[in-house]
DNA sequence: ATTTATTACGCAACCGATTGCATTAAATTT
DNA sequence: AAATTTAATGCAATCGGTTGCGTAATAAAT
């Protein structure tokens, strides 16, 4: 390292390509060109712009670059709470893939409330990211603030919390399918009466899950009633509404479906304090298999659900598109496989 | 809305101050100065310009602001994972605050690996960011790549583990008192022989807790012997490292620490299997209050950790820095309340 | 030796907003 | 009425890269 450059460089003083250019008796173009491997400069120059460039400390001025290129090699990411074990599993997944190939992330969490799903997205386009990846809120029931990104050809990508919008990829797994191995699972257990504790249906993964319930029972020649359902915010301070429920029916369930772990795992407490016991008197298998499952007692059965591989997907989706490698946008969906976990909470012995 | 503006608005058009200045017959000097409320331009104009604004639909272009500015409106933040309840809890509190103060959030994953950490760190750099949160990684012994933002005077604030940097504010618990408490209420419940899982020694939040465990013994006349230690990753899959020690001691233990809810946690589970009853034979205390110490079988004592509180601090913390208004960063440390929290898993009855 | 391709590089406009320093017009003071 | 403030706005440079187009120099073709 020269003292020169090294002089600027424990300085601080930040060093553009104006001045490498002049250091080299070159011009900024010259610089630029090398330093982003433009074919028209020849290796000699360019190997002496990139060493010059090191030595002396150059980093590229984003604001700058991101405003010529009009490109700000950031992503952005709405999701409805950061401190969700799936949704931060999903996160871990796409900063993973969107870190490898150089993406920022921005990360903004609305809170299961449309509104501030909204201003997230008002401001991730104010930012100019340059695709945004969403799980929706519990509550949004609109979509024009999504618009605005497919309309200046920002691609849009749903995860998990999806609604299928023109142009606009998912990514998901066969929730339909899910809902009805988890309910079939039951039923060949034993279980006669059962009971669907679900989310807000106006989130379709919720009532696919519930159409897969329905359909088991079906095919098993069970009737479908409002008993055999309860939508719930799934909060743990919401476990009172099954018992509740439970009261009210005045049915013996023997098996219950919870679209949830955390909050299958919030009514299997409960249930026990009421002496209930799981699985004998009643089965359990929830969603998700989050890692709290095998740490339960009794373990919770679930749905396996690849929350890690929806976030790489997601991130490789966009970012595939944006450098045009492989596109896996123009697919309409992708739909992972999920795959039944059997363990203590719905077994017979 | 005018015919003009619908018709450029629909079009999806970018329209720059330039396009507000010419239709409005003015200098963009003046429309930018009106759009952000200057002084010295008239209120008339101000608001004739920001009607405009409105109407033609105009977004400032962050990248151009940024550049003229310099000053991204932007925190980076590294943390270990994101998919770990106390991070995602941290995260929430800082996205939380930075949201509404309008500044975005740049979120990357150390996955406990200083080569990971200081790539990041290296790339949050790049991006301009305003202001560094960080979580330190497991095995990080080096703070070079910290010390580029604090020589070009962008703030770096520590929370949790944290290391003692020049110049750079930590948020943190007193993790000695907490391990002292925990170790303490061991002890008050009649637990004669104590062992304390630690996490690793290097990162200065389980060397304190450790030294806290000390300090209560020998407040309480009891020998602090390396039988007394497990230092540990405390991953899942270790779970056989203290089955192994307490085989190796040979000691008949009858009160656990755990660094961390999730591990004592596990821990429990494998001493179940292995017909240990907890409490009676072992009582058991963790350190976190994950909602995971609630769901188990028994309840896990614990000591309740403000994950939220400490995310929400650091980014008030630094946002009130960057806005000069109250500027908590001269302080040196910053240190929130812990609390013992007794539940089953510690109880004599 | 002359013409035509290639290669390597420089010029200068551009991206869109910010801001110090005039400048003009209106208000106030002397 | 002349001089001095004050208020409101415009000029033009600046932030640091990027990139289309032109050009000089060298190589290849005729």
């Amino acid at each position: 390292m020269s003292a020169v450059s090294a002089a600027l460089f424990t300085m601080g003083k930040k060093i553009t390509i104006y001045d490498l250019a002049e250091q080299l008796h070159v011009s900024p173009a010259t610089v630029s060109r090398s330093l982003n491997n433009h074919p028209s400069i020849s290796t000699e120059t360019k190997t002496k712009v990139v060493r010059a460039a090191q030595e002396a400390g150059y980093k590229v001025n984003k604001f700058a670059a991101n405003l010529s290129k009009q490109k700000s090699n950031t992503i952005g990411v709405i999701v409805p709470k950061l401190n969700s074990a799936f949704m931060s599993t999903i996160l871990a997944g796409v900063e993973k893939i969107a870190n490898e190939a150089g993406y920022n992330l921005i990360i903004s969490q609305s809170l299961e409330s449309m509104e501030k799903e909204k201003m997230n997205a008002h401001a991730l386009f104010q930012s100019g990211v340059d695709a945004l990846i969403v799980s929706l809120a519990y509550d949004t029931s609109t979509y024009d603030h999504f618009s605005n990104f497919t309309k200046v050809g920002i691609p849009v990508l749903f995860v998990d919390r999806v609604y299928p919008m023109e142009n606009c990829s998912t990514i998901v797994i066969d929730n339909q399918q899910a809902g009805h191995d988890a309910t079939e699972h039951l039923i060949q257990q034993g279980c006669k009466n059962l009971l669907h504790v679900s989310g807000h249906l106006n989130r379709s993964i919720y009532a696919e899950r519930l159409q897969g319930f329905k359909n088991a029972m079906a095919k098993h020649h069970m009737e479908f009633t409002d008993a055999n359902l309860l939508e719930s915010d799934l909060d743990p301070n919401s476990v009172g509404e099954l018992i509740n429920h439970l009261q009210q029916i005045n049915g013996a369930i023997d098996g219950i479906f919870v679209s949830n772990d955390r909050f299958a795992a919030s009514c299997i407490k409960e249930l026990q304090k009421l002496h209930y016991k799981i699985p004998e008197d009643i089965k359990v298998i929830g969603f998700n298999n989050d890692s709290i499952c095998e740490l339960m007692t009794p373990t919770l059965s679930t749905i396996d659900y690849p929350g890690y591989q929806m976030g790489v997907l997601a991130a490789q989706g966009v970012i595939g598109h944006l450098n045009g490698n492989i596109d896996l946008l123009p697919a309409n969906s992708i739909s992972l496989r999920h795959r039944l976990v059997v363990r203590e909470s719905s077994s017979n012995d």
